[in-house]
DNA sequence: AATGTTATATCATAAAGTGATATAACATTT
DNA sequence: AAATGTTATATCACTTTATGATATAACATT
């Protein structure tokens, strides 16, 4: 299993999300406020993905899930593949202040 | 134009590398480097990106040039967008963490 | 019972990313 | 100076990822 693949953008907002029991309009409508609407995932996107996770058990459904509401929360590897990737976010973020700061002085 | 448009991870990376003049397949070694190989741009992907960055005039190409090496670097609107992007991410890196921070207590 | 909101789901398509491959200039060796 | 290796750009065909539009239905409110 690879477990410190990059994640995109829309599956590491999704997972962030899930660090705590959530369902997935809900997780939708976190994206969306936290971004303050800088980042959509629609529906589409968010099943999809919701669907992939569950396949790589990244997430699991959780007992709180009903018929209608299908609560979903992160999985140790699904955690431990998060941390991975904020680790490998922080570096782009150097990387690229480091390169700003650099760039300004002229 | 759209200025705050999320860039993807390749777009950020390659942005990020030309805060100050490179050419592609600098850009390439840089950040395969950076990101001690968990990250790789194949030149397929470089060259495909750097052409839509020169179309929508994130970069440009710098007078250093040749017919051998084409140096390129970033525009002050490419510089603009990087910096959106880097406080996008920087929130997003802050909601993952403290959803871990949270969901670890337990 | 009609309307609006919440919620999940999929289809068809678009956008993004990539492995393989091609081409060629330059550098180093023999 | 021919051969080999490295640097460097480029594109094709294909896969993966993302998404707009749409469908369905339960629940809430009027």
């Amino acid at each position: 299993m690879k477990l410190f693949e990059p994640l995109t953008d829309s599956v590491f907002y999704i997972m962030a999300s899930l660090t705590e029991p959530r369902h997935g309009y809900a997780v939708m409508s976190l994206v969306e406020e936290t971004t303050k609407g800088a980042f959509v995932i629609g529906p589409a996107s968010l099943y999809t993905i919701i669907k992939k996770l569950l396949k790589e058990q990244f997430i699991v459904m959780h007992d709180e899930s009903d018929s209608r509401r299908k609560v979903y929360v992160l999985t140790d590897v699904g955690r431990q593949t998060l941390e991975a990737d904020i680790a490998r976010r922080k570096v782009m973020i150097e990387m690229a202040e480091k390169g700003l700061e650099r760039g300004s002085i002229g």
